[in-house]
RNA sequence: GCCGGGGUGGCGGAAUUGGUAGACGCGCCGGAUUCAAAAUCCGGUUUCUUCGGAAGUGCGAGUUCGAUUCUCGCCCUCGGCACCA
């Protein structure tokens, strides 16, 4: 017998699928096709646990599903553009390209030492012209088709190191560098027309089984869609406004209205009043994230100007107010204090009339009532409810031209425009004649150059790079100047999984074998990403369909979403400084024992506390199953064994534990996806068959059965050890070609169960009943036992209720 | 603030369709082995208890013969909120 020695066996392992190039797949019409896929990360340096996680996942699925017989699809790449690049340029003085490229060379070496059965050859790296190109390639193709549109919009900007800030970068309103008051900057940017996908990126929820509900609902949530009027409402001095209400059965409440502190209304406002202009510049002091929004004081100017209520005629005066948003709607509201609650709240601070137009629960001197009810106050729609008031104004309004109804998304287009250099150049040349001009298909790619030298403010270099933004316009030829702007890094991600079914294509973006391998039968990744990620890849994929690039309307038919790998109670980041380093573990114990411990330690979809202790108890069940399987082998000594004749109990009971394992593991790799329990069935497996010394021709037959099937079954989670220990077993092929272990029905068969007997929903006793007994003799069996007697004898019993195959409910009073 | 999760022993977690709460593992306790220790193996381990039982799944109600599971109201916590990825 040897020992264990996890380095010397998973090296091996790993050389013999390199020589074999077990993982390396081509199309292949001859098996069903099934492609994993876990989101890419981002080579931000060495791995860390959330990775190991996130990896070991797909990992295991996807070797499941190998030995299944598919032909299993899971690649590997590096989302490599990115805002920690340039950090790490300004703070070790390199240039992100050269960071970004160590890095993935370290993360690969770890990869490989994890054993992830991972297609290299299909490694794409998204700061790659080859990759980008056909991104910039598809830009051009939306702008010339209008999906592409430039418009001003707000960033943050540092107005001491002069540069654009990302969210991240403002802390409590300041600069995360100079310190500086962050203030709110309108710049023009590109955006994507995502809300031309709106109605179908919400209507497909609906056919997406394999998502999780949680996920969806979050995305319906976003895409907020809604039904409402626009009205318009006229305002002296000042012209028409438009507002947008999904209530417009409260309109008789309205007691004024609020502009955004960008609307033209304000802007209007301030120019001859010093005291709006100051509030206007506060307002453009404060973050414009919704977060904040939602949850900073309400302030709010009347704007001296009064708009004139469309039904009653009423003058209703104008405000600007620092919480309405001018990028939803038409960056103007009504207010309704009497049935909504943020107006309430406003109009209690400003001292405006509130107004009770509902007749529902409530009472108005505390708090909105925001319920829908009959209308009353409101003249000749007085006791009509919701439906009818809102079909009626609609009418009206519809008739004399001043509203309409209207379906609003919350969902904005997306802005891909960032004034960051360490991204894919936008493929746009602006010309003083021809305006914004895309650069043609044969001057791709806009390459980046990588040689670049970071200052300390962290703007963008190649903004002070006349060697990349000279250049001439492609329609006139006169002298032009190139986009300096960069792609949002979404851009990227947003089609990578596409970009794996033909890495090295370059006759076009895509490759006829998308359509063999797409859609991604799995992916998996953390549940940050719910959202953004996940929309702008659903998104992207429709528009490569309407493209012709793909068939499939939806990228991704199954989807789990990790847990985060959380320590000290908060997400494990770089940024945050509390990850744990795999590679250290990986030395000490070895990649099977942080693989093992990683699928054991949660359910995947839960957040995971990190803890060093417990990983312990995988490498100890993992020395354990070696040492019980090679010493098994010493006394099989080649030979196999099968069945004969009749099994006793013990034999019978041993053989249904084990093929009752095989269909719960088969069952939660497979279908359920809780790996943890499927790791905890197999230690209990191997608890028992150890236990069982039976060297009886049927006990060896049965033994070799449960160890050979376990060395399968753990194959996904430790590939290095089951490959180890399948070859001593005498086998010559490689595990993870090997078929999955099948369950034996006949082994299932059991001719007595255990069922529970309770007295009032309290367990009294547990008896032993035939397989094939009928309710009244299982009732009357449990009668008869003694503890049950004590409970029921002096009382009356009201009821028995059996539950077949699990217990016995005997009601009494 | 809004949207979506989560809360069960000392700890990570299990209970798959409303049916035995605590599987499996960690830790701890006891024993074997050892000169000794580590490692390993065996046994125990929710709390209280008058040893009959009783209580118990964040808190408070409800539905049910029966609730960790369903409903309502709270509390705490994590993720997302459009320029972190």
């Amino acid at each position: 017998m040897t020992t264990y020695n996890p380095q010397q066996v998973e090296l091996h392992a790993q050389k013999l699928w390199e020589t074999h190039k077990s993982f390396e797949v081509k199309a292949d019409d001859s098996r069903e096709k099934y492609y994993c896929l876990s989101m890419f990360p981002y080579p931000s340096g060495k791995l860390h646990m959330g990775h190991v996680r996130n990896y070991t996942l797909s990992e295991v699925i996807a070797r499941y599903q190998k030995m299944q017989g598919k032909n299993v699809l899971q690649p590997i790449g590096y989302d490599a553009f990115g805002l920690p690049a340039e950090n790490a340029a300004i703070k070790h003085k390199k240039a992100p390209a050269e960071w970004t490229y160590a890095n993935m060379q370290e993360m690969t070496a770890q990869f490989k030492r994890l054993g992830f059965a991972f297609d290299w050859s299909r490694e794409l790296a998204t700061c790659q012209p080859d990759y980008y190109r056909w991104e910039q390639w598809m830009f051009v193709q939306l702008f010339e088709q209008g999906l592409v549109y430039r418009k001003d919009s707000v960033v943050n900007w540092d107005p001491v190191d002069q540069t654009v800030l990302a969210n991240e970068q403002v802390i409590d309103g300041k600069g995360w560098r100079s310190g500086a008051e962050v203030i709110r900057k309108t710049i023009p940017q590109w955006f994507l027309k995502i809300t031309d996908y709106a109605e179908e990126l919400l209507e497909s929820l609906d056919h997406m089984p394999g998502w999780p509900d949680s996920v969806k609902t979050m995305q319906r949530n976003w895409i907020g869609k809604s039904k409402g009027l626009e009205l318009d409402f006229q305002v002296e001095n000042f012209g028409q406004i438009s507002i947008y209400t999904t209530r417009p059965d409260t309109l008789y409440g309205v007691s004024y209205m609020a502009v955004a502190p960008e609307h033209p209304l304000a802007l209007q406002a301030a120019e001859n009043n010093p005291e709006m202009a100051t509030f206007l510049q506060q307002c453009a002091k404060e973050q414009s994230n919704e977060a904040a929004m939602a949850t900073m004081e309400k302030k709010g100017m009347y704007t001296g100007l009064d708009a004139t209520h469309p039904l009653t005629g009423k003058k209703v005066p104008v405000w600007v107010a620092n919480f309405v948003l001018m990028t939803y709607g038409t960056g103007a509201v009504m207010a309704v204090p009497g049935h909504d609650q943020r107006d309430f709240e406003f109009a209690q601070k400003y001292g405006l009339p509130i107004t009770q137009v509902i007749d529902a629960e409530g009472d108005l001197s505390t708090a909105a009532i925001t319920e829908k009810g009959v209308l009353i106050n409101s003249e000749t729609f007085n006791g009509m409810d919701f439906t009818q008031a809102f079909e009626a104004m609609a009418k009206q309004f519809k008739a004399d031209g001043t509203g309409r109804v209207q379906i609003n998304y919350r969902l904005r287009d997306w802005g891909v425009s960032r004034q960051r250099y360490w991204g894919c150049p936008i493929p746009i040349i602006y010309c003083d004649d021809c305006g914004a001009v895309a650069v043609p298909a044969e001057q791709l790619p806009v390459v980046l150059p990588e040689n670049v030298e970071f200052d300390e403010t962290g703007g963008s270099p190649i903004k002070r790079m006349p060697e990349f933004y000279a250049t001439s316009c492609p329609k006139c030829a006169a002298p032009a100047k190139r986009e300096t702007d960069t792609f949002d890094t979404f851009m990227e991600s947003s089609w990578y999984y596409a970009r794996y079914t033909c890495p090295q294509y370059s006759g076009g973006m895509l490759s006829e074998e998308a359509d063999h391998w797409l859609p991604v039968d799995q992916y998996i990744g953390g549940i940050e990403h719910a959202i953004l990620h996940l929309l702008y890849a659903r998104f992207y994929h429709k528009v490569l369909r309407d493209q012709g690039l793909v068939k499939s309307d939806e990228p991704f038919v199954n989807l789990l979403t990790q847990g985060m790998v959380l320590k000290d109670g908060a997400k494990m980041s770089k940024s945050k400084g509390n990850t744990v380093d795999p590679q250290d573990l990986i030395e000490q114990y070895g990649a099977d024992t942080v693989r093992l411990f990683s699928m054991f330690a949660a359910p995947p979809e839960q957040s995971l506390e990190w803890s060093d202790e417990g990983v312990e108890g995988a490498a100890r069940y993992l020395n354990r199953l070696w040492f019980q399987v090679t010493t098994f082998n010493e006394a099989a000594a080649g030979q196999v064994f099968s069945l004969t004749g009749e099994l006793d109990k013990a034999q019978q009971a041993m053989r249904l534990k084990v093929h009752q394992t095989i269909e719960k593991v088969t069952q939660d790799i497979g279908v359920r996806q809780t790996f943890n329990t499927a790791i905890a069935a197999m230690m209990e497996l191997t608890n028992g068959i150890s236990k069982f010394n039976d060297d009886s021709n049927n006990g060896m037959a049965i033994r070799q059965e449960a160890w050979s099937s376990l060395v399968k079954m753990i194959s996904p989670f430790a590939p290095h050890m089951a490959q180890a220990l399948w070859a001593a077993m005498g086998h010559s092929t490689i595990l993870c070609d090997e078929m999955w272990p099948k369950v034996d029905p006949a082994a299932l068969i059991q001719d007595e169960i255990e069922m529970v007997v309770q007295v009032n929903g309290k367990l009294r006793a547990k008896l032993s009943v035939a397989a094939d007994a009928s309710k009244a003799e299982i009732e009357a069996l449990a009668l008869a036992d003694e503890n049950v007697q004590k409970f029921v004898a002096d009382k009356t019993i009201r009821k028995v209720i059996v539950v077949p195959n699990r217990l016995i409910n005997v009601v009494v009073s």
